[in-house]
DNA sequence: ACCTGAACACCGTTCAAGT
DNA sequence: ACCTGAACACCGTTCAAGT
């Protein structure tokens, strides 16, 4: 909308908020997270380290920015009339799909997430669901919360154990698992997913079935003895 | 067993490994991780940082024993004779709370976990039931992620909002949720965890029904629509 | 066996000053 | 509005040398 003008007549480049966090979101997939330092960064767009602090508040708060980008494709044009559990499962797997498409990009977002510097990615698309289909905003925020810290977690946990397996291949050593890595292997993934959807999908159908317990409050019962 | 003669005669006191990671579970109760350097650590022991480098490999190590050491009651004496299900809840609970009883502990043992560094804390206890059972082990295992996952980032996010609350409340600020925080809010954790182990009763329901399908492979079916 | 002293190669962040 | 230069207060880790 806005005619580019930024470097009209030549003069030295310069950058905007944007282009730090670009910059950086292609650096932590060049080196990782423990060598993206700010001054590595401001070396990588040709500037002084404190020049990035008049673009950033500091470096929790541009990965919190890289974290939104990495995150981008999991609330994109989604199909109508899916049910709870239905949807669930798709921004699990969108969820998994977006943190595995960056280098260290889960540990980037379930930091940035425990910090609460971003937004939870499924909360917002499972309450409309549930509005949609007259389910309780309670019930969606708990399967978002389930779904959401599975998934971060589970994919930091597999992401370091791929360049872990990645880095014994490539030192020579007993490339063991290496065709698990080239393949990108399930690990267990989906049918920890499926446990934990059927458990969306059985409560669900419970609470269908006696709505006046559709409260969402936690039951904290002792287990029945068998 | 052994007799402590590891200062007999008033010399100068020395250090065990043991010690060391005393003292920096301590440190870690008292600053939280982001003010716990091997420098600090090396002033509470009252030795030079250098020093410590005879006893531990590296820092990374270092909070994985801490990690091991936060985890400990998580695998102490269980009861015998629960199912798979009720095992998982116990396990979920031990979990959570040893987690909450020191500062950061969620986060220092989120990434020694991801490293691969300590021992995930359900996978034993849980493969042992299956066992007793006569259940897959992969459906222990499969369990075992979904719950340790789960658990670990939701106490990570549970823990730096709290402490954030806290310093928020401490230095005179809008004091929002601090009934909350000196209750020990359960901020939807049981709701979520009702909700696996609803999953994980039912996977066992229908496996028991059809013991064929057993083998704990996962389904990847596209969801059913409605 | 356990620790000191000194060094190496880094960090994140602030702030006056420049253009 | 955007950036430089210089500084502050730190890091983790190594290694020869001491006792």
């Amino acid at each position: 909308m806005i005619a580019d003008d930024s470097n009209r007549g030549g003069r030295a480049p310069r950058r905007s908020r944007g282009d730090v966090v670009d910059a950086a979101l292609d650096l932590l997939d060049r080196v990782g997270l423990p060598d993206l330092s700010m001054r590595r960064l401001a070396d990588h767009l040709g500037v002084q380290p404190s020049a990035l602090y008049w673009h950033v508040e500091n470096k929790q708060q541009l990965l919190a920015a890289v974290s939104a980008r990495i995150l981008g494709p999991v609330s994109a044009d989604h199909a109508a009339g899916a049910t709870l559990d239905v949807a669930a499962r798709d921004v699990a797997v969108r969820l998994h799909d977006s943190l595995l498409a960056y280098r260290d990009g889960a540990e980037v977002v379930s930091s940035s997430l425990a910090l609460g510097l971003v937004d939870p990615p499924a909360h917002a698309r499972l309450r409309a669901v549930a509005a949609e289909r007259g389910d309780a905003p309670a019930l969606a925020d708990t399967i978002a919360d389930a779904i959401t810290h599975f998934v971060v977690g589970f994919t930091f946990h597999q992401q370091q154990r791929r360049s872990a397996d990645a880095w014994g291949a490539a030192a020579g050593g007993v490339a063991a698992s290496v065709e698990r890595v080239s393949a990108g292997g399930d690990d267990g993934f989906t049918a920890a997913l499926d446990l934990i959807i059927a458990g969306a999908t059985t409560t669900l159908l419970r609470r269908a079935d006696a709505p006046d317990a559709a409260s969402g409050a936690p039951t904290r019962h002792p287990a029945p003895r068998p």
